[in-house]
DNA sequence: GCTCCCATGTAATCTGTTACATGATTCC
DNA sequence: GGAATCATGTAACAGATTACATGGGAGC
């Protein structure tokens, strides 16, 4: 079978859900997924064409009074094969997430102490703010799907989420707690 | 002052370690940096050029019997107020990390029970395996440069990839959990 | 009249990886 | 002789963001 990119079966599994043109997709994804994966429509709009050039979907437009045209999107029977063949297969590697702020602290010895706590200040300040964003998220998807299937792996994810950042947080303190506490 | 991206001002910042050429920066990167930066030699050589010609490092070629000639490559005064500008200032926003494991959960219910524990499993050896090297990084910092100034720094890097490590094997065994519990 | 939301799309640009090309030395 | 390490670099490609272009309708 044929091998695509993450990015096309991103799409591809969002079809599934309710969510079948561009701007609706991107909407899905900006609520649901945000968290973990980012869609621009500079390849949202391509690889949906590209979908349909490789017969995975079929489009289909739709016309609605007072609003624009929406290209509707249905997986075809091929699209559900291959979006369920992915899913089966393991990940080849877990990637290297680039955190800023590590490497600034890694080369902790050009700045200033206060330069770092300041910093550091700021990122548990994120943090807590991402934090926040995972408990409303996870109010709407318990009150308002709760009957939903799709619910409880999208619960999985977000209590991914708010787990890594749980741990984050920690680090941040202890770090600062080192920081200010340390000899120099 | 004018904005370079991450890379270069990662490369600068490994000049101010004894690491002064396109082959010791790779590899620098590669044993300390590796779990939340990577770099390749393609964005290497080319970003070492363009440092020269901002004027951020100048270059030296040692000839070594035996052995090919080095360019070393050596921080301008400009080249370390640079960095040091870039050090003191806030991030802009916390990145969100791409992660396949979580988008192939978050479309389970296309997926076997079967083919969900599976994925888990190997993720999570995955995961073990990453906190065993960061042991052995570990090891290798506090006993062979204990007294180095920038081994501080390094190590709290290291501790939040431990952290973040630990919290996310925490994830997958509570989730192996539930999804082998589970009703269905 | 202005702004926001809906809706689709392209082009330029940036960032990064992979594969390729070269070539010397050392160790087995 | 062959593999590994040292060492520098380029070209092609892949992936992704940003800015731009267009245009209607709703609400203030």
């Amino acid at each position: 079978m044929k091998k695509y990119n993450h990015t096309t079966y991103a799409i591809l599994g969002i079809l599934t859900t309710d969510c079948k043109s561009g701007y609706s997709i991107k909407q899905q994804i900006d609520q649901s997924l945000n968290h973990f994966w980012k869609i621009s429509y500079g390849q949202i709009y391509p690889t949906l064409k590209f979908i349909v050039e490789e017969g995975l979907a079929e489009v289909q437009t739709s016309s609605n009074i007072g609003k624009p045209d929406r290209h509707e999107y249905f997986l075809t029977p091929k699209g559900i094969e291959t979006l369920k063949a992915w899913l089966e297969q393991p990940i080849e590697q877990i990637p290297t997430e680039r955190n800023e702020i590590l490497l600034k602290l890694f080369f902790g010895r050009y700045q200033s102490k206060e330069s770092k706590v300041l910093l550091l200040e700021d990122y548990k300040r994120k943090l807590q703010d991402r934090f926040q964003t995972y408990l409303s998220i996870e109010q709407v998807i318990t009150h308002y799907q709760q009957n939903h299937e799709d619910a409880r792996y999208w619960l999985f994810t977000l209590d991914y989420g708010k787990r890594v950042t749980v741990a984050a947080i920690d680090w941040c303190t202890f770090t600062l707690e080192q920081l200010l506490n340390g000899e120099e």
